[in-house]
DNA sequence: CCTGATACCATACATTTGTATGGTATTATG
DNA sequence: CATAATACCATACAAATGTATGGTATCAGG
């Protein structure tokens, strides 16, 4: 019996874990051996040893169903979905979670939230009222991010503008004027990832605390 | 010592198993034991069981890490985006996938996929060029819904109209025409249930066979 | 107070699943 | 062809995990 060329199972197999583990449900060696056709679960356990050398992916030693994607990679995570945002940083935050919505990850510690927009003040982004973001974090904001700022103790989605020291927060719709925050009161929440739109009523997952 | 009241624990339990089978980490019973600070595999092992029969989880008897989100309830699942469209079920589709999107699922079998929007026609819908949208096929539609429908072997975004027997294709930008297909020919593929867009270069997940 | 339902515990056992050891066959390459 | 790397196999064992049995303590309602 011909073997596979190297590399090739591997690949295949890694193709079966990824979709597997984005799916929810970390197969077992031996469901990967079967999965396969091979008559030895040493096959599938070897291929999979291989995999996590390559970095490919991760796995928690001893435990049943150990493997993980690697954290070099995207992974699917719960986004959650703020109801309101007030003063303070983001861990305050926390407390009104109004549901969560299946998303990506880059990094484990990402910092990533979800806001539901007030306002037409972005229609000519295609931003439209009730439409949900996804902001992320960061340090640096470039000219053209669309921005989630924090003014007046509301957040604001804008498109943000910066001239040597100078901050314009710009609405994409003409009936709203353009803001000039104080750069040193400016609380920037994030950078704008993500728009969504969900057309039928989904109630979104409940929020959890245990 | 005071045990909880009767139906608390479950519920925080619930709500363990939710977020952790969110996650794509089936935790064993043994975990949900720790978790709780439960002496006895079968306390926690017990507690489950109700929830399984309440209907709120879902179990593969006799695996390892085996319980599940019920099928009753929305679920995370991963939603194809299909690279091009042509004519012919969707199965046949299923040849060219693009990557996947993490999102929700009603129900099982929900025929769910995404497709990238090319053009502006649907623009003042909030709908613009490279977003993409994921599309649920139905059986009924209705005047108003976001369809996609082929036209002339190739994927198109309009909103529906009918007006007894006949069929108009409307887009949302003045610069297009509305389409009056044939009633007969008329192929929809499904109604637009929500809109993406990514803001940053995100490479989707690579499409996969195994 | 009585009673059933519920929340728990302790312990043992069965199965699933990960791990280890030692081997043969095929592929790629100089 | 010689050699190393790779793809596989068979079998055993150990650990993780699900299952079963038989209990005690607390809660809730009449």
């Amino acid at each position: 019996m011909a073997y596979t060329k190297p590399g090739e199972t591997r690949s295949r197999i890694y193709q079966f874990m990824r979709r597997r583990l984005l799916d929810g449900q970390p197969p077992t060696i031996r469901e990967v051996q079967a999965k396969f056709n091979m008559r030895s679960v040493q096959s599938a356990r070897s291929q999979l040893n291989m995999l996590v050398e390559e970095g490919l992916l991760a796995k928690e030693p001893g435990k049943a169903r150990g493997y993980r994607l690697s954290g070099k990679f995207r992974k699917n995570t719960l986004i959650p979905l703020l109801g309101s945002i007030s003063a303070g940083p983001l861990n305050t935050a926390i407390e009104n979670i109004e549901g969560y919505l299946p998303g990506y990850s880059q990094s484990e510690d990402d910092s990533i939230f979800a806001l539901r927009v007030r306002g037409d003040s972005m229609i000519d982004a295609g931003i439209l009222n009730e439409d949900i973001v996804v902001v992320r974090q960061q340090r640096e904001y470039s000219t053209g991010d669309i921005v989630v700022a924090l003014v007046d103790d509301e957040a604001t989605v804008k498109e943000l503008y910066r001239k040597s020291d100078k901050v314009q927060l710009r609405p994409r719709n003409r009936e709203y004027p353009t803001l000039f925050p104080d750069p040193e009161n400016l609380v920037l929440l994030g950078k704008v990832v993500e728009v969504r739109r969900y057309l039928e009523g989904i109630s979104l997952e409940e929020s959890f605390d245990g």
